[in-house]
Formats: structure tokens, C-alpha cells, sequence
DNA sequence: TTCGGAATGTAACATATGTTGCAATAAACA
DNA sequence: TGTTTATTGCAACATATGTTACATTCCGAA
């Protein structure tokens, strides 16, 4: 039964929070307080991120309370310490960071042990999903955009990646393909390699993708692109992956996955959203040009026409 | 007012647009840092809200580095205190926290109407997670068990898709490749596809992968493949689809997006349990073979190993 | 092997932190 | 009015914190 229950995925990326346990503790008791213990319950109330940064005496010196003015205040609300009530104010922000990391892991570890077929789909999507809020939240949309804007401007947009990355790499230059003409996959051997970057500059911009274990070959990409000026968008999984150092900017997508294949599901959903981004910030031309190829190519018989039995 | 800084980026600013995380600061610099500091640049790296709220022997402790450990982190880092990292982070950790309210106010009061560039990802993953569920959810387990045991007892796999569709097919023949030798990728000209089709037979099987529009070389190569007797496991976005009409068990995966371009995501992830529940299925050796290949691939060079500067 | 330099841990240091006793002040009441 | 009582600030305290000097270990070069 529980089992039921716990196997449903959690699929509201972004619930609101409901339990605001110090601003209730606070106010339940606020009107009991002594003139200076309120001004700082007060403060708590309105600023428990201070709280859980900040140490007591630099709030009170900070806000013209007396450091003991503090300390009493926790105690009059219940706290046996100040400390224990800036616990709280450090568990209330981590709250709204990750929320359902916890029960998706429950998830997953959950019995390893019988490998359920028919758990497998579930598992692969609660990872996903989990992998999909994670980066949603962390990353920040001006950063985002800011990417999506260099992108523009470049006068040549190169897109590396190799092994597992390559295929998602070639999604992107299919994507692209039908809104520019200035974005390029680097290829094949090692001569070819050398062709294609010769002709780089600060104008141009690189995307390379590399997911552990990391291509070599993108890894020097990365490192000789740079050496040209050129900047590089990294998009990789770990703070330690060898792209970090290569890249300007770098965007560090989770593949954690319950079975030994990483999961790439993430890293699509970013890549769909910069492509999706970079062209409606294109303007109408683009779109047009868009609309001409679909349209051509359903004339060149590309495309099945739904009356063509 | 966040709105105004947010959404109106004069183009001259970005190259001095700087939004370095304490993220992108560290992958910048890990490899050149010792293993002890690298161990403690990458906590911090993972658990900025940890640094941010909790003090430095705290962390030392519970992570069992020392205290001076974290102390010279921070200044190999570039910081002149540890206390300017830990302020990196508040700062860092407000900046979620804005974002995070700001989200959730505009997603509650938005009504999808308004094409927003800051929340481009937010749709694009609520949409995304919003189709792996609808997938989770109608996809029969059992069915999936079944085509997951037909596609492991094929004499050959072949796999179908072109256009958008395709690199999802190379991404399969690649995750394939690593575990078996008998997958196979339909590719090129006309008279190529002629030739790989006619060794089919009833023991095969063939995995077509086609989203809207429709590629009439997808639709064509089931059509033919079911004539020789050959097995074809459909993937597509709508019931209406073409390709519905050439396979013999077919999955529908929605491709709904809040941009023009439709969204892959869903279907990655059914590939990705698919190939998932495939291998592990497949027993000992198949293990033993990615293992193999891997080793093969780290002794070749192909793969970055942490330690050549 | 021995040597030298870097990396790491230990211990001591100055300082910051949270708390508490006590005095000063303000408020309440007779 | 004077006395009592709660409130607040000051100062001192024990402890925790971040840093630094020093000792030890580790690792590569000669």
C-alpha cells in the first residue's frame, strides 16, 4: 500500500511552500514580547536567511539591537538557544532549495535487490524528472541568457562533442540548421580537426558538450578553441570534469541515473531551451526561413504527406 | 525591477557580464589544486548553502578535512579569506532564493501566454516533466517488458529515423554498441537502404523512430521492412501518425513544448529504460563487454584521465 | 639510496561569538 | 512620593572560530 504510494512521481516541479514554521512560531508569540525582544523577533521573521548566514553579533550591530537582545529573544520564543532557532531558519531555507531529492532517492535505492521490469520505466523517469528540476533551479536564467545572446552575435557558432555526447551535439546542428547557416559540427580526423579551427576568432563561439568518461579529443578541442579566443559554452556534469578549465562559461548538468547508463534527459532539456531561446530572440526572419524549408522540403517529398496511402 | 535588470540586457554589456558562480570559479581551477584541496574546493563546489550557513570546523569535521585544508582552499582559489568564499556563497544563495520566489510567483500567476525569455527553461522543463509523466503513466509495463525480451532475442536490430529523429537513433546504436555487435543503424542513398533491407527476415527486428513531420523515408523503410516478415517497434508522437500503420507495437510519446520546436525529451527517456532494461536483462557477458570496452577505450587515449596537465 | 620541496596534519594563537551576571533605567503600583 | 519589578545595556566570561607557525609525511629527482 505504502508501496503504491511511493512509487508515484513526484511531478510538480515547483510547489509552493506551506510550512512557514519561524514566521508562525513568531507571530504567535510577537505581541507578548517586550518592545526590543520584538524588534528583533521581528528581524528573524523578515530576514531568517540573515539568520542562518550571518553571525548573532553582526545582525545586532548591524540593526542597532544589543547582541543579548538576540540570545533572550530565542529563548522567549521556546528556542533553547539562539542557535537552535537559527537551525531552524537554515533548515527553512534549505526547504526551498531541493525538495524532492529526498523522495526520489527513497526511490531509487528501495530494493535494488529485485530488478523489477516493470519498475524500470518509473525509475528511469523519476531520475529524469529529478535531474530536470535540479538544473531548472540551480541554473540561473541570466546566465542562460546571457549564452543564448552570445549565440547571436556570433559570427560562427562550432559545436563539439564526441561519444555520447555526439548524438546530441548533431541534434543541435539539426535544430539550428534550419533557422542559420553559420553553425558547424567539428568532425572526424585529426587533419580536419586542425582545418576547422585554424579559421576561429574572438567573433566565433564554441559549445562543447562532454559527459564522463570525457572524449579526449573534446577536452583538446575545448583547450585549443580557447587558445584562439574564441570563447567556449561547456556544458559537462561534474564540478571536477576536465572541461571546466576550458570553458568561460560552463553548465553542470546532473546524469545521475539508477541503472549504469547516465541519463542524458537533462542536458536535452537545456539544449531545447537555449535552441529554443536563440531563435525566438532571432526575429522574424528566422522564422520565415524556418517555415520556407519545412515547406520545401515537403515539396521535395522529405516529408509524408498525410494523403499519400 | 528585477524584471527590468533581468530582461533588458544591452548587447555592449555582455562581454562584461560576469555571473561567475562559485561553481564556474572552482571548475576553473580544480585540476591545478593538490587532492586535499580539491577535496574541499569540490564540497564547497556541491554544498555552497553548507559553507554559506555552517562554520569551518563544522564542515571540517563532518567531511573529515582538517581546518587549515579549507583555509588554504579558499586563497588557492583566489579568495583573500575563507570568509570571502563563504560571502561568495550567501551571496550566491540569496541570488537562488530571489529567483526561486520569482519564479514561483510568476508560474502561479502566469498563464502561458506571455513568452517570457527569462523563463524559457522553467516551461521547457515543466513541459518536459509534465510528458515523461503522461509517458510513465500510459505506457503498459508489460508491453515494454515484451518488446525489451524481442529485441534481445533478434538476430539483428535495426534502427530507423531521419531528420529530427535521428540522432535519437544514433544515441541508441551507440548505447548498443557497447553491449552488443548486432545492431545496426539505416543509413544513406536509396540503393544502400535497398541493400541492408533485403537480408531481412521474420528473426530480426526493426526499431523506427518518426516524429512530426513525418520523414517519408521512415515511413517507407517500416512499410518495406514489414513486407519481408520483419518485426517493427514504432516510436512516434500522435495515433494520427503514419507510422502507426507499419508497426507492429507502437509507443506514442508526446512531444508537446511551449516553443515551436517540439520537445525529444519524453522519448529520450523511454530510449534510455528501453536500452536500460535491455541490458541488464542480457546478463553477465554483456557487462563484462561494456567493461571491456571501456578499459580498451581509457588504455587508447580516447577517454581524459584526471591526471595529464 | 638520499635529498629537497611540496602537501598535509597538529597545535597554538588571536580574535570573534553567544551567553550570563550585574547594574542602570524605566515602568507600575501603592 | 517611594518601592518594586520588569526591561535593557554593559562588561566579562567560556568557548568556538579562522589562521598561522611548525612538524611530519609523501613523492619525485639526482
Amino acid at each position: 500500500m505504502l508501496h503504491m504510494v511511493r512509487y508515484k512521481i513526484p511531478h510538480k516541479l515547483f510547489s509552493m511552500q506551506t510550512t512557514l514554521t519561524i514566521k508562525d512560531r513568531i507571530s504567535n508569540q510577537i505581541d507578548q514580547l517586550s518592545p526590543q525582544l520584538r524588534r528583533a523577533a521581528r528581524y528573524v521573521a523578515e530576514h531568517p536567511e540573515e539568520v542562518a548566514t550571518r553571525s548573532l553579533r553582526y545582525l545586532a550591530s548591524a540593526n542597532e539591537i544589543t547582541p543579548p537582545t538576540f540570545s533572550r529573544m530565542a529563548k522567549a520564543l521556546g528556542f533553547t538557544n539562539y542557535e537552535a532557532l537559527r537551525d531552524t531558519c537554515r533548515e527553512e531555507l534549505s526547504r526551498e532549495r531541493l525538495i524532492f531529492t529526498e523522495k526520489t532517492r527513497v526511490l531509487q535505492e528501495d530494493d535494488g535487490t529485485r530488478p523489477e521490469q516493470g519498475l524500470f520505466m518509473l525509475r528511469q523517469g523519476a531520475a529524469a524528472v529529478e535531474n530536470i528540476d535540479l538544473m531548472v533551479q540551480s541554473i540561473d536564467p541570466v546566465k542562460l541568457e546571457t549564452v543564448a545572446n552570445q549565440i547571436i552575435s556570433a559570427r560562427r557558432v562550432l559545436l563539439v562533442g564526441m561519444m555520447s555526447s555526439r548524438p546530441f551535439v548533431d541534434y543541435m546542428a539539426y535544430m539550428a540548421s534550419m533557422a542559420f547557416d553559420n553553425w558547424q559540427v567539428l568532425r572526424g580526423g585529426t587533419e580536419s580537426i586542425a582545418a576547422t579551427l585554424s579559421g576561429l576568432d574572438q567573433s566565433d563561439l564554441a559549445i562543447v558538450i562532454s559527459k564522463a568518461p570525457y572524449a579526449r579529443r573534446s577536452i583538446e578541442a575545448a583547450k585549443y578553441i580557447r587558445l584562439h579566443g574564441t570563447p567556449v559554452i561547456g556544458i559537462t556534469d561534474e564540478v571536477t570534469s576536465p572541461l571546466g578549465a576550458h570553458s568561460d562559461t560552463t553548465f553542470f548538468i546532473s546524469t545521475e541515473s539508477p541503472q549504469f547508463f547516465t541519463s542524458h534527459v537533462a542536458t536535452l532539456v537545456l539544449i531545447e531551451s537555449l535552441m529554443g531561446m536563440v531563435v525566438s530572440r532571432s526575429g522574424e526572419e528566422v522564422s520565415r526561413r524556418i517555415a520556407s524549408i519545412e515547406n520545401e522540403s515537403h515539396r521535395t517529398g522529405e516529408y509524408f504527406s498525410s494523403r499519400s496511402t
